[in-house]
DNA sequence: CAGATTGCTTGCGAAATGCAAGTGAATTGG
DNA sequence: CCAATTCACTTGCATTTCGCAAGCAATCTG
C-alpha cells in the first residue's frame, strides 16, 4: 500500500477537508514551486533547497493529482520528463498560501522574503495575487 | 527528548517558516478551536470531533507556546484547569486561516460549515475578519 | 475522606520520514 | 550504434512521529 493513503476525518469542518490534503511539511512547498516559482517538473522541485526526499515528492506529486490540485503529461520535447500544472482547484490555493507567506514574513526575523513581494502584498494584496495569477509576477 | 523538538529548515522562505510551526494535520486545528471557537481549555480541544489524541495535544500546545503563538496560565477559579489563549502572533493568523477555510468551503463537496460563514466570506472577507476579531461572530 | 475530574505522561505497535542506493526508459555524445 | 548520462521514480532501512489505551499526580466535589 502507499504512503499516499490517508483517512480522511470527515468532520464536515472545511479546515479540516483542506488538512487532510494540504497538512504535513512539504505539499504546500511543492504547490508553492507550482504557483509562486513556476515549476513545473520533478528535478525542479526536488532541487528547492528545503531539500525533500525524492521518495516523498514522489507520494505528494501523486497525491495532489489523486485530490485534484495538479495534474500532469509527459513533456512532448523529452519523453523522460513529466510536466506537472495546477487544476483550478490547485490555483485557487493561491490566496491562502499568500496570507500564510504573509504571515510568516511578519514573524520570521531571519525571513529571506524578497522586499519588493513584502512591500506590494502589504500595500495591494489583490493587485499582487491578479499579478501572480496572470504571469506578471515578479516584475520587470 | 520530546516530540516537540523539531528540525527548522532555514530555507529563509516564509512559507517554510510557517510550515515548520503549522505543517501537520493537528497544529491548525487546536488554532482553529482557539480563533474561531473560543475554545481555551485542554478538555474541550480533545473532545473537537477530529479526535486528536491527548498525547498530540499536549504536544502541539507546548510547541505553540515555545514558538509564541499562544500562552497559558492555570485557571483562578479551578486550579487543575490551564487557561489557553492565542497571542498576537496567533490571533495575526485570522487572516490565514480563514482563506484556507474559504478553499476549504468551494472544494469540498461534503463541507458541513455554516451557510452564514460560507456566505459571508464570499461576501465581505473584511468585515467578516472584523466581526471575528472583535467578537461579534457568530452573530446574533 | 472517597471518588471524580483535569491536564498530561508513558508504553507500544503502526505509520511516515529522511537518506542512500538502485531501476528502467529516454536521450545525448562520439 | 552503443556507451554514458539524465530523468522520474522505487526500494531498503534506520529513525521519528503517530494513534491508542492506560496510568498519573494534583485538585476539586460530595
Amino acid at each position: 500500500m502507499s504512503d499516499s493513503d490517508r483517512r480522511g476525518h470527515c468532520s464536515g469542518c472545511p479546515l479540516a477537508y483542506a488538512l487532510d490534503i494540504l497538512g504535513d511539511r512539504w505539499t504546500l512547498l511543492v504547490l508553492r514551486d507550482l504557483l509562486l516559482m513556476g515549476k513545473r517538473r520533478f528535478s525542479e522541485f526536488a532541487a528547492s533547497s528545503e531539500g525533500i526526499a525524492t521518495n516523498v515528492l514522489s507520494d505528494r506529486l501523486k497525491r495532489l493529482q489523486e485530490r485534484g490540485l495538479i495534474e500532469s503529461e509527459p513533456d512532448p520535447e523529452d519523453r523522460r520528463r513529466v510536466v506537472y500544472r495546477p487544476t483550478e482547484a490547485g490555483d485557487d490555493l493561491l490566496p491562502a498560501m499568500v496570507e500564510i507567506i504573509r504571515w510568516g514574513i511578519r514573524h520570521d526575523d531571519d525571513t529571506r522574503a524578497p522586499k519588493v513581494f513584502a512591500d506590494r502584498v502589504e500595500e495591494d494584496r489583490e493587485a499582487l495575487l491578479d499579478d501572480i495569477r496572470s504571469g506578471r509576477w515578479p516584475p520587470g
